[in-house]
DNA sequence: CTGAAAGCGCTAACAA
DNA sequence: TTGTTAGCGCTTTCAG
């Protein structure tokens, strides 16, 4: 595609009357200090004026290095990720990395075949944002010694480096909220149980339930199938068609929750008339819903950061033991909860 | 990284009792034919056993192809990019491509570096979304033959291919709608003037208003200084402040009709009773907002797909002349435009 | 401190 | 049809 070529290692050496190797010397800081000061600082001065950009493909070849990470998404259409992606950019740029973001839609395969074609292109990482509690890849990819992160969610059995929102304190806060507001029958619609912010979550739930005396009762707990308004809609409806009663939901996330919104709708039931709704994540716009929805604020922006630095400290010192961080959390409250109906 | 070492194409030729060289016409399709076909099962079947993955960093540094292609976005933030980013992905996955995507936030300088890093990993194109009408850096792109595909904006006086909405016909369309419903002093909160989406919609806008014969009043029509929600609520404060007289609002896009609720909000002002709202994009979510916004339908996933489609074609026959496609739209009627008040 | 030489994994002439 | 030979642009021994 290029055009104008554009230069080379070769021509700078030349231009600088120094072999290559002595301009390749030169121009990498780590290796700068092995050629004389002088010489260094002209091949750096020739490279300058030619407009010299190294090849970071060819440096690749040679060192297995690309400055590159794999972000592993499982859907970025949910706008919860782009804040995270966001964070994580902002630190990988200040490193010289850079991250190929990849979309998944939740398919193994799809991310079985995104992964391995992320590790021909030589990334020296992953951050990733699809674990599921089984998870036989991230196993084999741990076992082959590739560096990873996990954001949001981690995978069951496998000591891996993890950034996640405390999802417990998260629950606990929310429940309490609505406790406060003297709801006593809340239904939990929980995440998908084969993700661990679906089942800790939905652990989280029944502790607090359990800890602050409301009613206990496991019709109130069902689960979706996927993070999404169709799926958080669908176990709403099975709810209500099963006469369950209930004055309160704590949505496993906003998804969810915009799910139970639509089914309001529906049935023409009023929020937080006749039942409260709680969410998480706190994604972007969910102020100017109607109503506005109370949800448990997470910092993906932080998120993304703190997973991309965990990830760069791997990279650069692989014998460093696997730290999990756990990010607070706090509740925004909004118009989607209120007191009960007397 | 790797710990177990990946077989390389040396391998499957040794295993196979080939050459290198016919191991790598076996291998690639286009090249296939050379070689006898009993060879070429044989090698395909070892480099299967094997678990051969060629190195497509190795490849890139011969052929200058990498099978990448750079994908620049203003705001990943922003809902409505997503979903042309999958429409992109699917095209290019299944042309065996992978997108790199990079976020400016809106900044020539980080534009300039990110597309400069993706010039030295080889990007065979771009699909570029940051146009501003004003852009030198891509005249420069296209002075040195860097293949690229706009989308949603393009640039002034460049000859580039490009797929973006019917402005035209999404304003006109949200125009006659209003007028339909009894407005005559309508404003339009314009997106920014060094972009073409926020000329031509203006454009547009004037045109509509003196077709219908609408009040034409300059005061009714105000520049955003971004695509935002502030930038959008700040113009429309502004309008409030100066005492203009308006019963309904065309917003430049959603998020600046967004911007117009909060304000609405601020000043007590009711939605649809006080004064109608249309955006544009219909990004996700916006059925659920207090009250749903009613705007212009653009096939965003469409958009992607097709920049993808000639993006891909432009590479793979650089002298084709560029083609530029403008996709229809519609409008979606929703709860934030009703008559004026009486 | 600097140059020479080799090679990362692959493909593309050119010969045979 | 296959093998030989180079070489993509860079880094890295190893000598000097």
């Amino acid at each position: 595609m290029p055009a104008v070529q554009t230069p080379t290692l070769r021509d700078v050496a030349d231009a600088a009357g120094v072999h290559p190797a002595t301009a390749s010397r030169a121009l990498n800081p780590g290796t700068r200090g092995l050629v004389n000061a002088d010489t260094a600082r002209r091949v750096m001065k020739v490279a300058e004026t030619l407009g010299y950009r190294p090849n970071p493909i060819a440096r690749g070849l040679k060192t297995a290095k690309s400055g590159t990470i794999g972000l592993v998404l499982p859907d970025l259409t949910n706008p919860m990720f782009p804040p995270i992606v966001r964070g994580i950019e902002a630190i990988l740029e200040a490193a010289g990395y850079s991250g190929l973001i990849v979309n998944t839609d939740n398919d193994p395969h799809r991310e079985r075949v995104h992964i391995e074609t992320l590790r021909s292109r030589q990334v020296e990482g992953f951050i990733i944002a699809t674990a599921r509690l089984e998870h036989p890849l991230l196993e084999q990819l741990q076992r082959e010694g590739v560096q990873m992160v996990m954001v949001n969610r981690r995978p069951e059995g496998l000591d891996l480096p993890s950034i996640t929102p405390d999802d417990a304190v998260g629950v606990e806060l929310s429940v309490r909220h609505l406790a406060e507001l003297g709801h006593r029958r809340i239904v939990h619609l929980a995440g998908p149980d084969n993700t661990s912010t679906g089942v800790a979550r939905a652990r989280a739930f029944r502790n607090a339930v359990r800890d602050l005396g409301l009613e206990h009762d496991p019709a109130l707990v069902a689960s979706c199938s996927h993070w999404s308004e169709e799926a958080g809609a669908e176990a709403l409806r099975g709810m209500l068609d099963a006469g369950t009663d209930f004055t309160a939901v704590v949505a496993g996330n906003d998804l969810i929750a915009l799910g139970c919104y639509d089914v309001f709708a529906e049935r023409g039931l009023q929020c937080p008339g006749d039942v409260s709704v709680v969410g998480f994540n706190d994604m972007p716009f969910l102020d100017k819903l109607r109503p506005p929805l109370t949800t448990v604020s997470v910092p993906h922006q932080q998120i993304g950061a703190e997973a991309a630095r965990l990830l760069l400290e791997a990279i650069a010192d692989p014998s460093r033991p696997a730290r999990s961080v756990l990010l607070p959390l706090t509740l925004k409250v909004r118009g989607s909860t209120a007191p009960p109906a007397a």
